[in-house]
Parts: C-alpha cells; sequence; structure tokens
DNA sequence: CCAAAGTCGGACTGAAATAGTCGTATATCG
DNA sequence: CGATATACGACTATTTCAGTCCGACTTTGG
C-alpha cells in the first residue's frame, strides 16, 4: 500500500482549517477534533508535534490554542508529511539507509530504478503548499 | 508512511529477473528466491498471483516454472503493483472507494486536494516500465 | 504406473506499525 | 483559587504485513 497515515491526514485537515482563518487567529485542538470528528486526544498529539517542528505556534493557558506559524504559502505538504511522522517516507526498504537497509537487497536489482520514482513522488508533495489545499 | 509492501519488492526483483533473459526461458520460484534470498513460499504466492493477472504465464509439472507473458517494454510499473496488491493504491482513506471510504471524511476537506498529488503518484509509478527496471 | 519437481491455494502464526486511550503535570487567565 | 488549555509519556487495542505450514493438483521422465 502506499497511503498516508491518520495523523498526517488530521494534521492537513487541522492546518487547513486554521489557513482558512484571518492569520493569527487561535484554534483549540478540541475545536478541531469536535468539527471534523477526530479523536481528541490523538489530534492534541499531532498539533504538538506540529508546534516542536515550528509548524504552528502554541498558546497554553485558559484562552489558550494553536495559530499557524508561517505562510500557508510557505508550507509545502512534504514538510508537513516530515513534522509529523518524524522520517522521510521511502518507497521501498532497500532505498532507506541504516540498518534496515539492503541485507537481504544487497542483490537488489532494484534500487536505482527506484529512487527515480521516489524524486517524483516527493516532487508531487513538494510543489502542493498548504494554501492549495482549499 | 508511503511505502511499497516487501511483495511488491519481491515481484518486482523476480519480474525483473525474467526479462532480463532470453523471453519465453522458464524460471522456477525456487531459483527466483535462493538468487535473491527471498522467502520461497512468499515469493510463491506472488508469483501465483501475477499468473493469476496474466503478468505471467505458469508451468505446472516437472520442467515448470514461470515465463514472462508480454513485452516489458509494455509492462508499467504500476500494474505490478495493482496485481500484486489487488487494490489500487490510495493515498489517503478519504480517497478511498467503498464502505471504509468516508465516515468520518465527510467533513474532510483534504479530498479534492489530495486527488491532485495521487494523480501524480499514479503517473510516476505509470511512466515507468518494466523495460527500464535495468 | 509411479515418483520427483513443479505450481496452486488456503489457513495459520508472529511481529510490527498504527490508532487510540489514560493519567498527570504545567501554564495562563480571570 | 479554579477553570481551561497545552505537554507528554505510558499503556492498550487493532490492523496490517511478513512469513510459515500443509495438503492438493499437474506434468515429465523412467
Amino acid at each position: 500500500m502506499v497511503r498516508l497515515s491518520k495523523k498526517v491526514e488530521y494534521g492537513l485537515i487541522a492546518l487547513r482549517h486554521m489557513a482558512a482563518r484571518p492569520a493569527g487567529e487561535i484554534v483549540t485542538a478540541k475545536e478541531v477534533a469536535d468539527r471534523y470528528g477526530i479523536p481528541y486526544e490523538l489530534l492534541a498529539k499531532v498539533l504538538q508535534r506540529l508546534g516542536k517542528e515550528g509548524m504552528i505556534a502554541s498558546h497554553q493557558g485558559v484562552r489558550g490554542g494553536y495559530s499557524l506559524a508561517r505562510d500557508p504559502r510557505e508550507i509545502p505538504v512534504s514538510a508537513i508529511i516530515h513534522a509529523i511522522e518524524g522520517t522521510v517516507p521511502v518507497i521501498a526498504q532497500c532505498l532507506s539507509d541504516g540498518p534496515d537497509s539492503c541485507d537481504v537487497f544487497n542483490l537488489c536489482t532494484i534500487k536505482s530504478p527506484l529512487t527515480k520514482v521516489q524524486a517524483n513522488i516527493e516532487r508531487a508533495f513538494h510543489s502542493m503548499t498548504l494554501s492549495e489545499i482549499v
């Protein structure tokens, strides 16, 4: 399968929600969760993560919440995915770095052609910004 | 994560292996499994699947095995993925048809923009054929 | 005919990733 | 102080994926 995680979907929905209203306006996690039927606790974690990555600004306390930290036109979808998942999405195991890379795949004959496809996919995610998610 | 399954990787390796030798030559599952260190039983299933989908021809019996059924230049990678996974890879849950489609995602604001990304990814897989996997 | 070498195909198990929950701490405002 | 937020880690449940096992069928060759 080639599929984004629910976390990423939720993150995109929340960010879009913020982008669709006046810049700087504060939105709470609960508000978004209720609005879109997303489990609150899970969304909260996603937003915390996005906060840590500098994608959104967090405001604690009683009138707190989150607000977009950047211009939606300058936030590519790829950055959102990366912020939430931590790792860069890699199409096939034999392309990944680190210890779990090619153990079986020393003999892997597929590696180099797949890097091209990989590049295409990354471009697809990189060329779309939050502002385009209308 | 955005990643192909092992089955697809194994399938690609096997098909490439066949494409790299004289057309019509018969190759056994065991042969490929040994050559690339792939679990035999799993590869066998993948090849069975590819056979059912008409991607390769199966030959039963003692001198049996598999052979490519089509010109490698006419087999796009997308067809291979589709044959093995059964379903079309869909980037996000809200894009899929059927019962598990939008239950939470009626309110999903992300659907239409993601279809564009989806189309890009499909194009990436569609534009590469087996013959290009050198 | 029969045995060996193949494919065919479903049921099963184990491991790992993902989704979701819970509890508690901390900050802020009125 | 008390209500309302975020912060954060530990825990559980669910699903998906990888891999295994087993029995059946098919063909070739002796």
